[in-house]
DNA sequence: CTATCATATTCGTAAACTTGAATATGATTT
DNA sequence: AAATCATATTCAAGTTTACGAATATGATAG
């Protein structure tokens, strides 16, 4: 009768256990992004972030919220990023997560802001 | 560059992103145990216990010991633990991995100590 | 060396995941 | 309403994973 929290659990990590999905989240780690700007960053196609992102969101992981022009994603269980460091840890004990701030190629209002 | 090691994280996460592995890992928390202790407390097929120990092998989870007539499986990094803890606590809060001691149907050692 | 024990492996099919290409959506400005 | 913007969805092919069935292995006892 637990195998059904199981099957929770396991759907849950699913969602984690993909590079790019990863790597999104340690971009949302410090503050939401709007796709544009995960998509400057990991210089991948806007669809393929838009896909990587939904399934995230299926597993409610993330949230996202339209601002202007822009969705912005956010991070809804920060716990899940304990279980990432605790991987990230695994692998690599001295790996950090980088610190995405304003990015060179990216229109966003956070990376370019009120410029007109 | 980083696409290396975010690979990595991955691919420790598909390890756990299936739902008898993670009730492997909770049986061996508190201790090693065989794969026939094991066996009896999920019920399922021994050479599918088997396979699924092997696959938390070749991801460097677990590691195994021949003790007699028996191969005892054991968590080779606890830190594996903190990931699960946080993946189920963010499914249900309350929940807690079941202890399991002497098991009924279970001809290992454990279970059936020195009868003959 | 044969039988028996616990455990491991191989194989095949079905299901699920990955990802590129193409295109759709829906809000906003003109 | 048409054009434009950021973002989302659908489709299909290729690859990987799941898991049952059958069988293999390797150690130990007789």
């Amino acid at each position: 009768m637990n195998e059904l929290i199981y099957d929770q659990f396991s759907d849950l990590f699913k969602a984690l256990a993909h590079p790019v999905r990863l790597q999104i989240l340690d971009i949302l780690r410090s503050q939401p992004a709007c796709v544009c700007h995960i998509n400057a960053i990991l210089d991948q196609r806007q669809a393929y972030i838009s896909q990587q992102l939904s399934v995230l969101k299926d597993a409610g992981v993330v949230s996202n919220e339209k601002i202007g022009w822009n969705v912005y994603y956010k991070i809804i269980t920060p716990e899940i990023l304990e279980a990432v460091d605790a991987i990230q840890k695994i692998v690599d004990p001295n790996f950090v997560p980088e610190e995405y701030g304003v990015i060179e190629n990216c229109p966003c209002p956070i990376c370019t802001p009120e410029e007109k």
